[in-house]
RNA sequence: GGGCCUGUAGCUCAAUUGGUUAGAGCAGAGCGCUCAUAACGCUUUGGUUGGGGGUUCAAGUCCCUCCGGGCCUACCA
């Protein structure tokens, strides 16, 4: 049984403003964080962005800016978005503070000595868009780099150190071998046997500071900076203190969640440099995909159809972008997204089914029973098969689950409401209110509805916290921080109702 | 060019991994209810599973091919 885990994003990127993408996997971290800490596993999630890079630099200089006071104002902007998306991180990490950098260069020492780089000249093709020399191939009718139209591509010849990564293959196949759960779903890790297929090449881990600056100068020639892939990934180590003396409980445990298109780096690069580091290899990464507009295009500026994760949580708000990443991102696949669906999904999911029954049930409660909480009578049969269903789709946020099970046990949820207002519904308890022999019957129907929602919003806790813990508060059920269990009748009888509000008010 | 994946009702997704008449939600149509956020419930319309070919008693599922999407990669960066 696990008692300690580690959770990590990838650290962004500065160059641009917080997109969906990073808000997504961002999102996803903090639910299987709130998922571990809820089942006792004492769960550390760590985000930031990641400051050096000649496209970091350049965005600077585009704005005329002095460069930290840029990279200050755009981790801010990260910051504030996780902050307003609910994410409960506990380290922000910046590739600039002096503690990353001391020991990502206390590292590369350590690789020099142990004759771990190599000093190489290249001559080349360089497109500074991609940060990465080209082939012939790799350009365009224009010359021009295919990826990055509108910039010049480089001549270029010069030194470099690289990171021979060819010795460490085979060993890195054995590991995949013995711990197929390494990758996360299975598709990327045949994705990542395929890289590991042929001979690699060897790691360039330099820059000549002559084109960039921004960076973590080699210990060894400081007319060099570190290429930002060597040095960002360290940041998942430096997080915990690394080398200090505590941080093996939580790296033993560390899972990187990661986009697709990162699945190199930290497949095959990061183990690799970690071996090298005579480091414990990640326990697991854990990959999604990537979110496309409606239609299954790509988003882009052009098509206009580019999904801001701000705008989405001015409009409809936090949560509502968290659910329809939550429900919504399908297992292995690219998955559509678009003002509309996340619309959709609020109005006729969040609003509908769960929202909807909140009200329905408080309100008449409420009116009814002079604001308090309904008393419970003799079950029923129907009784208890609304509570078994709330129980039971409760009962899949009480177990730790994976990236990949957030969907479903979210959609189980808003099934679960949807099945209460069935039951509801059937029951109708405006009509046996009318009549005074089965009026008790009445609260009881009241009662079981509002206490199996209790149950599935202690669940919703985990993936819409705000939400869940304002709904908590109407039915006067305040839950207690840490370990949680699905549990019926928590529901005070003769409770006082906040005040009814809408949970999740249409919007048109 | 190579690798991995993908294309199923108007829209977003399922289909126990070859096995009855391909399911669900939304949207549309009809009815009901009045507790509720014009919400809820019941009924219902809608599919030659991207095109073509093949294997099989049987194909959405396997093979070939064409077309359309996505990510990675590409003479030592």
């Amino acid at each position: 049984m696990m008692t300690k885990s580690y959770i990590t994003t990838p650290i962004y990127y500065v160059n641009a403003a917080p997109h969906l993408g990073h808000a997504h996997t961002t999102v996803m971290c903090d639910i299987m964080t709130r998922n571990r800490k809820a089942n006792g596993v004492d769960t550390r999630l760590s985000t930031g962005c990641d400051e050096h890079g000649q496209k970091n630099q350049e965005s600077a200089e585009k704005l005329g800016m002095d460069v930290m006071e840029y990279l200050d104002l755009r981790s801010s902007e990260f910051k504030k978005a996780f902050d307003l998306l609910d994410v409960d991180y506990d380290y922000f990490v910046r590739t600039t503070r002096p503690f990353h950098k001391e020991q990502v260069a206390a590292m590369e020492q350590k690789f020099m000595d142990a004759g771990l780089i190599i000093e190489k000249q290249y001559t080349g093709i360089y497109c500074k868009g991609c940060e990465q020399f080209k082939t012939e191939s790799d350009l365009n009718d224009e010359g021009r780099c295919v990826d990055h139209p509108n910039m010049d591509v480089e001549e270029i010849d010069e030194k470099n150190y690289f990171f021979p990564l060819e010795p460490f293959r085979q060993r890195l196949l054995d590991h995949i071998e013995a711990n197929p759960d390494f990758v996360q779903p299975p598709k990327f890790l045949s994705e990542l046997k395929n890289m590991l297929a042929e001979p690699l090449e060897d790691l360039c881990i330099s820059r000549p500071k002559s084109r960039v600056s921004l960076g973590v100068t080699l210990p060894f020639d400081e007319d060099f900076v570190t290429y930002v892939w060597f040095d960002a990934l360290i940041n998942y180590l430096t997080n915990l203190g690394w080398p200090g003396n505590d941080y093996q409980d939580y790296w033993s445990e560390v899972e990187h969640v990661i986009g697709k298109d990162i699945l190199k780096t930290h497949g095959v690069y990061w183990p690799i440099i970690l071996m090298g580091m005579g480091e414990t290899l990640p326990k697991r990464i854990s990959v999604h995909g990537h979110w496309l507009g409606s239609g299954g295009v790509k988003m882009s500026k052009s098509l206009g159809n580019v999904v801001d994760p701000l705008e989405i949580v001015e409009k409809f708000g936090a949560d509502a972008l968290r659910y329809y990443l939550a429900r919504h991102m399908r297992a292995e696949n690219d998955s559509q997204i678009s003002v509309e669906l996340i619309q959709g999904a609020y109005n006729g999911e969040l609003g509908n089914k769960v929202g909807n029954l909140l009200s329905r049930a408080a309100k008449f409660s409420v009116d009814r029973f002079d604001g308090k909480i309904p008393t419970k009578g003799t079950l029923t049969e129907e009784d208890e098969a609304a509570r078994a269903i709330a129980l039971k789709a409760a009962q899949g946020f009480a177990e730790v689950f994976a990236l990949t099970d957030i969907p479903a046990r979210t959609e189980a949820l808003v099934q679960a409401a949807d099945e209460l207002n069935n039951y509801f519904t059937a029951q109708a308890p405006w009509k046996l209110i009318k009549d005074p022999e089965t009026a008790d019957r009445a609260q009881t129907v009241l009662y079981v509805t509002l206490d199996s929602l209790r149950v599935l919003l202690e669940a919703f806790r985990q993936i819409i916290p705000t939400s869940a813990d304002k709904a908590l508060a109407i039915l006067a059920a305040p839950v207690e921080e840490g370990v949680w269990s699905p549990e019926l009748d928590r529901l005070e009888e003769g409770g006082t109702f906040g005040e009814v509000v809408a949970l999740f008010p249409r919007v048109t």
